[in-house]
DNA sequence: CCTTAGGTACACTGATCTGTGAAGTCAAAG
DNA sequence: CTTTGACTTCACAGATCAGTGTACCTAAGG
């Protein structure tokens, strides 16, 4: 527990390795990062590299699955202190740290470069499965809210609408517009569901 | 008038190589294709395509300078003979032919690769902005809608989380949900507009 | 003491990448 | 008849790509 990273059985060398391209996949795509780059910045050799990861492919994967642990770590951190409705979080998750999200949704990214054959590929759709059912469950903690489903539809394309511009606007707005409009959504779900006046 | 296509001004070469450069920067990704295999696939020599674009980036730019003229276009088309709310077509237009929208939004994807400084991000920027203000227009055609900038973002962001979604998923389900809910948007904003009951 | 794990160092392969140089073909327009 | 524009052929540069083979070092654990 006293580590935050997701597979604890990575050697300390892999443990740089997956850090070090992390960051420069995210921050350049994938396709535009080769793995020399990798190893060098990480200050070890190609060599390691391979021993530890097998192939670029691997590598990618390892990333996304690391991105997605880390993602849904830090969601559930923010969910637990959060006031209801708790479904806002997300918005609040993109937000928080800049150079984290300065580059849009690293899956978004990844899915628009690698081929749907990619073994990445699945670690995408899981990805963004599990977001849309937590936003679900966390919708349907207010009892009056009747159709959670639907709302989850709803404020899933917001966030993801959002955040795919997050990165070619450089700017958090739309994801505040996002927010406040799923806010107001939310409210006016809650409001008038008995029975419409 | 008898070509449909964009600059008239292109060399049929020139042509060929702009539309297979087109069809494979979609649907493999920029960064994956390399300008041998536009060159062979188009029927050309690699030399006719640097005497005619100069680069790859400026290959690159031209195919999302034409694929916006050309989105835009269609848009226009539809937008015609269509009734009100005529913000709907949006949707329609990404729906409507599959192999030109089967892996998502073309400037999403191109953004998620470039870096910033592309000559070719301005192109994407300056085509969401388009879009997002004729939206704005169309819906503003209403003038019982007091809000049109507000909803337009709204609208906007629906759409692009949808179109996002649309090469991960395979489906148009989002697609079609997020048209459903616009239009109720669109519907309720319309209807309670002069002073709430 | 000896094995094993996690490395380093480094050369090297074969493919692919963007981009260029030089010479030649062909048709239309002046 | 000659120039110009569009295009071909093909060789080649120089960099970078993912990935491998071999030998060596070092610390921890049996």
């Amino acid at each position: 527990m006293k580590d935050h990273h997701s597979d604890v059985r990575l050697t300390p060398g892999a443990r740089r390795i997956l850090d070090t391209a992390s960051a420069l996949f995210y921050h350049h795509g994938i396709h535009a990062v080769g793995v020399d780059l990798i190893a060098t910045e990480s200050g070890v050799t190609k060599r390691t590299l391979y021993d530890r990861f097998g192939s670029k492919d691997t590598l990618v994967t390892a990333y996304l699955r690391n991105r997605h642990q880390q993602w849904w770590t830090r969601w559930e951190q923010r969910l637990e202190n959060a006031p209801p409705p708790r479904a806002l979080t997300v918005f609040d998750s993109y937000t928080a740290d800049a150079p984290m999200s300065d580059r849009g949704c690293a899956f978004l990214n990844a899915a628009a470069e690698l081929p749907p054959t990619h073994p990445g590929y699945q670690v995408i759709r899981h990805h963004k499965e599990q977001v849309r059912e937590r936003l679900r469950h966390l919708i349907a903690e207010d009892p009056r809210i009747h159709n959670p489903d639907h709302l989850a539809g709803h404020l899933f394309l917001l966030v993801e609408g959002a955040i795919a511009h997050r990165g070619i606007d450089g700017t958090d707005d739309r994801l505040t517009h996002a927010r406040a409009m799923a806010e107001h959504l939310l409210a006016s779900a809650g409001e008038h569901t008995p029975a419409h006046p």
